[in-house]
DNA sequence: ACGACTTGCAACACTGAAGATGCAACTAAT
DNA sequence: ATTAGTTGCATCTTCAGTGTTGCAAGTCGT
């Protein structure tokens, strides 16, 4: 019977110590997976239990397949996902203020979790549900932002949406810099552009 | 003995018709191959044999490997790639012209050689070459736009060329529209950004 | 010391895909 | 009609990755 694994928080536990042993097992192998997998997806369990530090049947004891492992870390990810997107209060700050701490709090988690994040839509039902919310959230806040004066109002605001989303992307890729620079650099080119205001026509 | 391929240019071949024949194969499981692993990378030979419409056999007869397939997806590609470069002529054009023209003739590309471009940098040594090439006329152009007064002074050069990078990915993906159009918006955006100017300090 | 728990190791079975091969059938040029 | 070339089909081998299990050794709390 394989291991249902500790990505069940309802799961009952004797002692303190074993379970926060395993649960720092289980913490490991996700880290060394999300490390692994960003840089070749198609990387063997055995890369991944190396990197990690243990021998490949422990991670099939923590997870029962290839694809729970790859759903638990989607879960985890969207959890720290949301916590940022949240912390940030995007819903009663003003636009401007919410959006670059949005920014930035995002920034440091899609940092670390690159990988499980681009997977949570496909890997795990609850996490692509959080994602599609926050999404939600995206959308009223850019439009909280145009109503405010702060997005044009000749932008489509899924086009500014997708533009958005793909600098976060680009510029988790490269994790140079601390994460306040580089939500402001990511902000200022999303409303203001590389350009000087020239334009052909 | 594997088939060495078409993909070797100076193959004699006796008989016009046979030769057109073999090439007509080798670009129909090109094409087929693209399609087909800008969906799932991780598709099988079979998938793409059959989306190709012939029998897997006749794949590996053509293309002696899978890597050697995904090689000879990135040579043409790159070849595609180097042509809509070449043509748009971003060293003598003004700057702000040859953005649009090379933005439209690269999106026609990209968005029928997405994937195939993506792996180029890794499975094809000339199509590695081909590409840093590109990329070193892109900061050409970059520069010749910043001292047009194009583009912000401000702004780190490497970071413009990330964004536009960055638009021409988000823009190639969803395939709606016409290449002029979304190179339109596209420069738009990359020139302006979504916003009024409006910052927070 | 005892018991609960976890881990590493070795070994195993299973699966899917890759790659190769021989042969018959077809096509097109001569 | 002959011939070169190409393809489909059936078949085979090989191999890497996945998932499982039993057991000995280890840790940690009691």
């Amino acid at each position: 019977m394989p291991y249902s694994g500790p990505m069940n928080e309802t799961t009952p536990t004797r002692t303190r110590a074993l379970r926060s042993d395993a649960e720092r097992t289980v913490r490991t192998i996700l880290e060394a997976a999300e490390r692994v997998l960003s840089q070749n997806p198609a990387a063997s369990m055995e890369q991944i239990a190396e990197a990690a530090g243990v021998a490949r049947t422990t991670v099939h004891r923590r997870f029962a397949s290839r694809d729970a492992l790859v759903a638990a870390m989607a879960s985890w990810a969207t959890r720290r996902f949301a916590e940022a997107v949240d912390s940030a209060h995007p819903e009663t700050t003003p636009p401007l203020v919410a959006l670059y701490q949005v920014t930035a709090n995002v920034l440091r988690v899609k940092i670390d979790w690159g990988f499980a994040m681009s997977r949570a839509m496909t890997a795990d039902r609850d996490a692509a549900r959080v994602h599609a919310d926050i999404g939600e959230r995206c959308v009223r806040l850019f439009a909280r932002a145009k109503e405010a004066g702060v997005l044009r109002a000749d932008v489509d605001p899924l086009w500014a949406q997708r533009v958005y989303y793909a600098l976060i992307h680009e510029t988790a890729q490269s994790r140079d810099g601390d994460a306040d620079v580089l939500a402001a650099r990511l902000v200022d080119t999303l409303l203001r552009g590389v350009g000087t205001g020239q334009t052909l026509t």
